[in-house]
DNA sequence: GGCGCTCTTCATGCAAGAGG
DNA sequence: CCTCTTGCATGAAGAGCGCC
């Protein structure tokens, strides 16, 4: 279920979008639904760019051509909503792409037909955790528990908490996601002071590292020290003499079979004990000049990224010129191969 | 010690990139 | 164009954790 509308606010037109989970908790009645406005803001303005839904949802659907018609994002942007007698007005969704995954699996040629699956999420992100250089990764429900923790402590009841995150027992709730630090700013209560609402986060994120020389690649000296090892030297050996049995002439079709097989499984206990020696390097890697960065110099390489790099942190409007600049980057991004 | 939940590790297969 | 090699998805098993 995929509702995207437009009507006024303020005076001008706004994007809402409502969705429901397909699967959530492996059952498929009473899922919960998700409603997005393009339009956030708070005494200081909107939120820096990248943490407005709209946006990655925007070029999302633009990019995938889900609206009937397939409009521009200029022209999906000029869309008003009637003046008067209506409320608002619903954008009218391509039928053949309502099946269509909202989360397609992205190789480096592009977007591909089926579903991401959640097994693959949770561990791409904690990967993406490392590329950003958390050492540790980042579990998928951290930020979940995050996002319960300040939900819980934002005045809705418990009903509200428990629906919006489908959670039918208020104890998974309480034990899983609110942890043992309670948000009650106990000593100001007791005193009739202003009650503080920014005293746990940082404590919650205390124990993120984060090291901006951490290696993502193996480096030089433990690439030497894995080659030194015995069962890494062993695996080197054994793949050089299945690749030797492989191409010689006088192996049977059938044994070749096998033996690429076998080949294959050495390989990835070679890249296995790789991936364990680099994760070694990361752990033990010591934390130096957090500005000595390689980002900025292989930024130039691409113009959108670079142009993301500098509009995604503006604290400015959806329908922005950065906005729209943003919105232009990230569909060329989604269609380019 | 078992339970429920989540994350990590490990094995496997497929597709695509790299290299000759 | 073919073969070797790598990257990634996938899912089962194991580990860790808090609770009972």
């Amino acid at each position: 279920d995929f509702v995207l509308l437009v009507r006024w606010k303020d005076g001008e037109p706004e994007l809402r979008l409502k969705v429901r989970r397909r699967e959530c908790k492996g059952k498929d009645i009473n899922q919960p639904e998700h409603i997005m406005p393009e339009k956030i803001s708070s005494k200081l303005g909107p939120p820096p760019l990248y943490s407005q839904p709209m946006l990655f949802w925007l070029a999302n659907i633009i990019s995938s051509e889900a609206i009937k018609g397939n409009p521009t994002l200029e022209e999906v942007l000029a869309t008003t909503p009637p003046p008067i007698g209506q409320n608002h007005w619903v954008l009218q969704l391509e039928e053949s792409k309502l099946d269509q995954a909202v989360f397609p699996k992205l190789t480096s040629r592009g977007p591909k037909e089926k579903n991401r699956s959640p097994a693959s999420w949770s561990h791409q992100i904690s990967a993406w955790a490392i590329r950003v250089r958390f050492p540790d990764g980042v579990g998928l429900h951290c930020a979940r528990r995050e996002v319960l923790v300040k939900t819980n402590d934002s005045g809705y009841s418990v009903e509200q908490v428990l629906k919006f995150a489908d959670q039918q027992n208020s104890s998974v709730l309480r034990r899983n996601y609110l942890g043992t630090m309670n948000t009650v700013d106990g000593a100001a209560t007791y005193l009739g002071m202003d009650i503080r609402h920014d005293l746990t986060e940082d404590f919650r994120s205390a124990t993120m590292r984060w090291n901006s020389d951490l290696p993502l690649k193996l480096p030089a000296s433990g690439r030497a020290e894995l080659e030194q090892q015995k069962e890494y030297a062993t695996l080197k050996r054994s793949i050089e003499s299945l690749s030797l049995q492989i191409n010689d002439e006088n192996t049977l079709e059938e044994a070749r079979q096998q033996l690429r097989k076998q080949r294959n499984l050495a390989y990835s206990k070679r890249r296995w004990l790789e991936k364990n020696k680099l994760r070694e390097c990361q752990q033990n890697q010591p934390i130096n000049d957090w500005r000595r960065d390689h980002f900025l110099r292989v930024l130039h390489m691409m113009p959108e990224r670079e142009r993301l790099f500098r509009t995604l942190s503006l604290r400015v409007p959806l329908r922005s010129p950065q906005g729209i600049s943003a919105l232009r980057d990230l569909i060329a991004l989604r269609t380019s191969d």
